[in-house]
RNA sequence: GCGGUCGUAGCUCAAUUGGUUAGAGCGCCGGUUUGUGGUACCGGAGGUUGCGGGUUCAAUCCCCGUCGAUCGCCCCA
């Protein structure tokens, strides 16, 4: 007789979570989704796999997460699929397939798990979370105000704002961009032997990066590196200058970051991050830009966008446990006589809205324990003792109290002493 | 993908310079007589010391590999 040899093991990067960590995770996408619909952002549901070519394309060729950490795979019929790594490239797909032009603009918000084959830290797994609001068809900065103003409510309804800073900073248009970035390559090509290995690196693939470089030997050189305002264009200029001034209006505090650059190609103008020391490396709690190019690039109309995901399990990290969740009311059943009337007033008093837990287990002395264990404010106690007098015992589990009241009252007599604080009796 | 640290009950940790039945707290289960929880007392279950090799009379402890976690790099939420 064969048997499993091993138990099975969870994949690498992936979580189990049950007690406090899920009750973090679900705080945290509960609070977001109470504050989009404040904001007027619609759900949004789009496939957690898509077509290869859709995150390839978007996300740029040369970005490590295409090249090397995406989850691809070949179906039964011989199409290239990709677990989603991420939201913007999907949601854009299924505006262009979709003709939601007509709807611009948009706002949108959804959550769900994203994968990336990356090496695990803390704050960063194999399938993770994010939050994710975007607003597609509004080119004034207006939008990025707005989008990052939801972003700054759901951090402060976490509690979490006063260890949360926003980085703010632009990439400029089109043609800043490229203006700027070739000034950059020309800087740092001059000094090939003084920057670090990584930064050479990033010469080719992404230069802008080398601005947040950490390497030591980095420094000098990234100190006197071109900065993007002398190869502004008046527009862009005028651009980032409204979206400060929106964000000043709207009560939302920002530190510019000159140095701040987003790793996916199709961001320009405004880049920002709400940023955290409190989490390590992975600091990094909600970040996004405008990528007003991407829609067009991807065969879709000409329409600007901006947008943010923010992680949840590191949200989770930071925010503390939400109120504790707890049964009211526990119906315990005395004896066999009583296991009927019990189910009945279990019935009721959910459907009163009242939340209910039976004790079914054991004798009444296990079931009085687990109720206690449960931190049930009041347990309803049926048994024959009840029923021949057509009552049930009410008890006050904190006070210890208790009393009989009629059956046909019971539901109510709950709600009142639930709702009141009002003296027993 | 690169470098460092770590891996003992469900959880948090012990176990003298390698030495014989690997311990504790919490949790869990049961009991302290008849229909009443929280405190107290008593008892119980639960570990092939992540896994696989090696060195040794003897390995939780030393060596190698592997898996996983963790810190930093890279990247990003």
């Amino acid at each position: 007789m064969s048997s499993i040899q091993k138990p099975p093991q969870r994949p690498r990067g992936t979580q189990d979570m049950i007690g406090e960590a899920a009750e973090r995770f679900d705080h945290v996408v509960r609070t977001f989704d109470r504050v989009r619909r404040l904001h007027g952002y619609a759900r949004v549901e789009v496939p957690v796999f898509e077509s290869t070519a859709v995150f390839a394309r978007g996300l740029g060729e040369t970005t490590d997460v295409v090249s090397k950490e995406m989850y691809s795979f070949e179906d039964r019929g011989g199409d290239s699929l990709t677990l989603r790594p991420e939201f913007t490239a999907g949601i854009c797909r299924a505006f262009v397939e979709n003709g939601w032009q007509q709807l611009a603009p948009m706002k949108l918000a959804t959550w769900g798990p994203l994968f990336r084959y990356e090496r695990p830290q803390k704050g960063r797994f194999r399938q993770f979370h994010q939050l994710d609001a975007e607003v597609i068809g509004a080119g004034e900065p207006a939008a990025d105000v707005e989008v990052i103003a939801l972003g700054a409510q759901l951090l402060a309804e976490l509690g979490v704002a006063d260890r949360v800073v926003l980085q703010l900073n632009t990439l400029g248009d089109a043609e800043t961009r490229g203006r700027w970035r070739d000034a950059l390559v020309a800087h740092f090509s001059g000094h090939l032997d003084v920057l670090s290995p990584e930064s050479r690196e990033r010469l080719a693939k992404n230069p802008l990066r080398i601005l947040d470089s950490k390497a030591e030997s980095d420094r000098a050189l990234v100190a006197d590196a071109p900065r993007i305002d002398a190869y502004m264009t008046a527009e862009a200029g005028a651009f980032f200058e409204r979206v400060m001034r929106g964000l000043e209006a709207s009560g939302v505090a920002f530190e510019r970051a000159p140095a701040l650059v987003r790793g996916f190609d199709y961001y320009r103008h405004t880049a920002f991050e709400f940023v955290t020391q409190a989490l390590g490396a992975q600091g990094t709690v909600i970040g996004g830009g405008r990528y007003d190019g991407l829609i067009g690039m991807m065969g879709g109309p000409e329409t600007p966008a901006v947008g943010w995901a923010g992680g949840i399990e590191r949200l989770a990290l930071l925010a503390g446990l939400p109120a504790e969740v707890r049964m009211q009311v526990a119906v315990v059943a005395a004896d066999a006589q009583g296991e009927e009337a019990a189910l009945r007033l279990l019935a009721g008093l959910r459907s009163a809205g009242v939340s209910a837990e039976q004790g079914w287990k054991g004798n009444l002395k296990k079931k009085m324990e687990r109720a206690g264990k449960a931190g049930v404010r009041l347990v309803l106690l049926v048994g024959s003792d009840e029923l021949a007098a057509g009552e049930a015992t009410l008890k006050d589990m904190g006070s210890g109290e208790q009393r009989r009241v009629a059956l046909g009252e019971a539901v109510t007599a709950v709600r009142a002493r639930l709702a009141g604080g009002g003296l027993w009796g």
